[in-house]
Formats: structure tokens, sequence, C-alpha cells
DNA sequence: ATTCTAATTAGTTTTTTTTCTAAATAGAGT
DNA sequence: ACTCTATTTAGAAAAAAAACTAATTAGAAT
């Protein structure tokens, strides 16, 4: 079953972002934060919010720690909401 | 191009029940609201957030609004995540 | 052990969302 | 025209989410 937070995930712009640039592979929270005009501690609030859908998930190497999209679970935000409105996935 | 109001939408509980609800056929505000420990100014807050998304839409009859789930905007929404995740759909 | 870099936590403020009660509107039926 | 039912609007309060600065933690590397 999926985790309800998923949907609180993909609510917020930036958050959404962060997923779409995290489909090219795993990205440190620097490289990211390169990318938005927030503060650090914002987007880390952004990224807990993620990891809490289990969105994403992180991988610590060195002094990095890098997010990576969990794509097992975007399948299943997409079955959910395949249900949701009642749309059959076609064989 | 999806209306990012849809992710909005299908954020909150409430209005996720409601579309499930819709699924099934168009109901009318009152027979949603019955379904609800809220009160109808509330609800009524939330049909406006659903049809701001274009996920639903109202007819009148008569005395009654009956309130439609929109399916063509609910497969844009699976499109556009899809595209999020960069998950292809099978040929 | 100190220092450097990367990222998070603490605590607060601002903004947005959700909720409520009371009042108003829309249309149907008398 | 009045009245009844269904639903929305107005305005305010409460709750949740998002943002900031300052301080802290985690680990790597000297």
């Amino acid at each position: 079953m999926l985790n309800t937070n998923a949907y609180k995930a993909i609510a917020h712009p930036i958050r959404r972002d962060i997923l779409k640039r995290l489909r090219s592979g795993p990205k440190t929270a620097g490289e990211l934060a390169k990318e938005y005009d927030i503060s650090k501690p914002s987007l880390s609030s952004h990224f807990s919010i993620l990891k809490d859908s289990d969105l994403v998930f992180t991988r610590r190497d060195g002094n990095h720690i890098y997010y990576n999209l969990n794509l097992t679970v975007a399948n299943e935000v997409l079955s959910a909401l395949m249900d949701l409105f009642g749309i059959e996935k076609e064989t």
C-alpha cells in the first residue's frame, strides 16, 4: 500500500522539480541546492518530505549524501492513482 | 499541459476520497456531504479546489449540482507523473 | 584533535490551507 | 411572490506547511 505522504511530496513544485532531476541519476543535496533560490534548510526540509514519502532514498558516499529516485514507489504512485481514477492499465 | 492545481487537488485525503467515489458516476454535493464529518462550507471548499484542478466538472440538474470526474484530466495527471518519474508507458 | 565541507536540526516567523458559523444565492415548486 | 432545499460566499479562527537565520552534527582529511 502506498505511503500517502507521496501525494504531499508531489504537491510542491520544487519537490516535483527535484524528482524530475533525479530521473537522470542520483544527485547530492549540494548539486540540487544550486538549482533553487531557497535556503539550504528549506531545501533540506523538502528532502525530508521526499524521504518520508519513500519516493527518494539516500546513500552517503564520503562527504556527500546522494539522493536517489525510488522507481518502485514511483510506480506505486501511478498504480494508486490509476486505481483512484478507475483507469485500467492496458494489457 | 496539466493544470498544476491537480497536484494540490489530490493532496488531501477527503478530495481523494471524493474522486474515488466519482469513479462510479456523478454525485451531488449533498450525497457526498453525507460521507464526511465536516461542515458543508468546508466540503464546498474542497469541491472548489477539485473544480479548479479540472479533475471534476459540474452540471446542474434542477435543484442539484452533480459532480463528475473528468477522465481526460485524470489521464493527463497520470501522463504528467509518468513523465516526471521518467516511466514509459508500455506499448 | 582540529579543521573543513556537507547537510541537518532548532527555533521562529510568514504564508497557505483548512475549518468553522452565519449569511447569501440559485433555482424549483407552491 | 414566497418558501423550501441545495449549495456557495463572507469573514474569521485554527492548523499545517514553508520559509528564514543561527547553531549543530557527521564524516573526511589533515
